[in-house]
Order: structure tokens, then sequence, then C-alpha cells
DNA sequence: GCGGGGAAAAGTGTATACAAAAAACCTCCC
DNA sequence: GGGAGGTTTTTTGTATACACTTTTCCCCGC
């Protein structure tokens, strides 16, 4: 995805990863973009990034590309690449793509979840809670966030899909980030996760699916005019 | 990828585009595999495609990569890229994207939906009658499809989602060509169609989302039995 | 005949080098 | 002072060259 797809497979974990050294270079920017180190608008120079890295530039423009795919940089040509500064409707169209796919894969993972996942589910949110509790590091939020989340998502048995929806959060995290470093609002989402927990695990698909598709929404309306108000002011 | 992202961009047709090569390959190669003429676990060998376009192999390899990232192709360390063949599963996955997604967009465009839309809808439907009934050119069939739902979802006011139902588009495309070439039931979808542009014109959303729905997840789950029943044969 | 091993060929991955475009700067003129 | 225009610098885009990996194929031993 491709607009789609995460090169990061599912990867059996005994398989050796040797990967390219353009692999790697996107792996680590999208790191560095997701947890906000660079923040939007950012101009990549090549060279700058190829000599921290110690490589030459050909990886690091493949890198780039493969990047700008994922929607999270923006190439002009002869210009560069910066972070992708999306606009506030891009922003809430994005959490909208997200809710409308995570309802809905929430919907055929229910049925299948099982004691285990609800076991697994409950650790992470645990986890969840404890980062936000130290309040130490946001930005290790949107990892267990998303660990939580897709908890849920993989009895649906839709790895396609569940691939597609680790990019959108990708490039929604970082905006979620940025909401959460000035209200300190971390602790709203941790409820909605409970109750989105129960109903699942009282089997009530339309329940969580309503509980869900709110979650996100809000989130979403909120961070479109958060931004929206946040750039006015420049 | 982006999952998400297809980069021919909205485009004032003012605009001069100056591309680089890399995008331009980029475009050669997405053509071809859509229209069929690269099939599926086709090696592609980055000499022969910089012979082809008498460039070098770098910006053959910045093309790859980006056509990776839309899940066109599949990119393995060290050897090489092949035109993605998806499993059926998979395929029966990008059509139920697919479905949620259209249906979606269809719901927020019909009460946004103008007279001089459905103008266009007509005659969008109209050449892609006269392609089928021609019956020659099968290749172009995928185009004049797009256009036409892309006209009822237009104005939903949603660039992200409609660009990346075009990538999912893209790769659902060559399975539905190929499954055209062996049935010839071209005409089925076109009676689909209008039934759809009528439930869009008497604005009845669940009619034409139900419509819609059944379009897209029937071709879908007829597509991945076909495919996996040709495999087996195989 | 048939594996096994090892050179040779083919193909991918990356660095260096150069070309071209854009940006920054500087000078001159008004 | 403030552009207009040209020159330098920076940065991107692409080609060539080479290193490394995988595949192929040939030869040998059995």
């Amino acid at each position: 995805m491709s607009a789609t797809a995460n090169d990061v497979h599912p990867l059996k974990s005994t398989a050796i990863e040797r990967q390219s050294l353009a692999s790697a270079v996107a792996d680590k920017l999208r790191e560095k973009i997701i947890r906000g180190e660079l923040h939007e608008g950012e101009q990549l120079r090549q060279d700058a990034i190829a000599a921290e890295f110690q490589v030459s530039r050909i990886p690091v423009r493949e890198a780039l590309r493969h990047l700008e795919a994922e929607g999270l940089i923006t190439i002009v040509a002869n210009r560069g690449a910066v972070v992708s500064a999306l606009s506030p409707e891009e922003i809430g169209e994005m959490f909208e793509i997200r809710a409308v796919l995570e309802c809905h894969v929430l919907r055929q993972a229910i049925p299948n979840l099982t004691k285990e996942d609800f076991r697994k589910a409950e650790e992470v949110l645990r986890r969840y809670e404890q980062v936000v509790e130290e309040d130490s590091d946001i930005s290790s939020w949107g990892t267990w966030n998303w660990n939580f989340h897709s908890t849920l998502y993989a009895p649906a048995n839709r790895p396609v899909l569940l691939n597609l929806l680790r990019t959108l959060n990708n490039n929604c995290d970082r905006y979620t980030r940025l909401h959460l470093l000035f209200t300190r609002d971390l602790h709203r989402a941790g409820r909605a996760h409970r109750v989105l927990l129960d109903a699942c695990k009282t089997r009530q698909p339309d329940v969580a699916s309503q509980e869900l598709w709110k979650h996100i929404m809000e989130a979403g309306e909120y961070l479109r005019d958060f931004i929206k108000s946040r750039r006015d002011k420049q």
C-alpha cells in the first residue's frame, strides 16, 4: 500500500531479518516522525540523513520514497522532502477512515475473541495505564494504544486490513501525541478502553462498535479543531 | 500507502507537471501492471526496466519502492521484485475494505450530489457501456468503472479517502480484469451501476449503500473463489 | 544417473561522481 | 532603500562503477 502496506511483515520470529539499508533507514525515520522528533513541516535533507546513518544518499532516497507512499512525508520534485503537515480537514478524514474500518474489523473480531485474547488485552491495558500513570514518556503511548486495539482486532483474521490500519494509526498518532502534550488528557482514552473491552467481553458488537466510533471520532474532531485553531493563531 | 497514497495529485490542470524519472517510471509500471501486461508473479528485472525506459537503475529502484508501498509489487531483499500475487483471502479482504469504505463515502456523497453530477455519471456510464458493447478493450474497463464510481463519491468531499480508494481499486482491478476475461460477464456490472445511479438520484442512501455493498462483495467473493479454484488446478 | 560442490553468471545493493535545478547571496542600478 | 539580474552555493536527480548475494551450470565422485 502499500497505500496499503507496511514493510514490517508478520514475521516468524525465527527468520533472520536481513533488511537492506534502505529499509533500515525508512524504519528509523518512520519512528522519528511518529515519536515527534521530527515535527511536521520539517525539511529532510538527504545529505544530513545520509551522514547521520553513515550511508550514501541512495538508500536514503529509497527510504524517503517509501515514507512518501505511507503518507508520512511529502516529496516535491527538486525541492526535497518535508514531514507531511496535514490540513485539519485531512486529519479529520484520517480519523474518520479509521473509525469506519476499525468498527468493521472489531465487529468481525468479537465472535472470535477468546479468553486468552481478553487476558492479553487486560495485560496490555495495564501497561498502558502504567505508562500513563508514570507520565514519563508520551512517545511510547502510541505503541501501547495500538497494541491494545490490535489485540482486539487480530482475531478478525484480516491481515491486509490490519496492516492498513497500522499505517493509518502511525499517521494519526503524531497528532494525537501533540494533543496529549497540550491537554494531558490521557485518562479519558483509558476509560474508553475499559468500556470497549467490557463490551467485547459481553459480546455486544453494537455497543462495542458504537463506543469505538465515539472514541475515534471524538479524538479526530477534537484534533481537527485543535490544529485548526493552533494554525490560525500563527 | 501508504498505505495510502497515490502520487498523482488532484493537480490543477494548469500546473506544469515536471515529474522526476522515478515518478514517470512508477506511473508507466503501474499502468502496465493494472492493464495486465505484467501478470502476477512476474519478475521485474531492474536492468530490463532501465533499458526499456532508457534510464539508469536508480530511478527504477525508487519507482519499485513506491509501487511496493502501493501493494502492487513485492520486493524481497537481494532477490528483486515480482508483481504481487495476492492470495484468495487477501483478494477477498481488498474487496471487503473497498465495500466498507465505498459504502460510507457514498452515504456522505448522496446529499451533496447535484444535477451536474448525475449528468456526468450518465455520460460516463454511457461510455462505459459503449466500451463493453464494443467488447474491444477490456484493459480500459477499469478506468471507466473507476470514473463512474468516483463521480458519485467526489461530492462527499473526502480527498484522502478517495485517494486511498483509487489505490485499492488499482489493486483490485487487475483481478477483476482476469475474471472478465474468462466469464465475459460485463453486463451484470453495468446493470448494477444503473440501479446504483437510480438510488442516488432518488436520494435513498440505504438502498444505494446496500446495492453498492452487494455489487462489490459479490465481485470479491466470486473472484476469491475463482482465483482459489484456478490455483488449485495448477 | 544423480546429488554435491564450486566456479561463473546474473542480479541486486550501495558508494562515488557528476549534472541540473533551486535557493541564497551579492552587486549594481534606479 | 529596494529591486533586477546575475553569480555562487546548496541540494536534489541520475549515471556509472563496484561489492555482495543469489542463481545457474558444469564437473566430478559415487
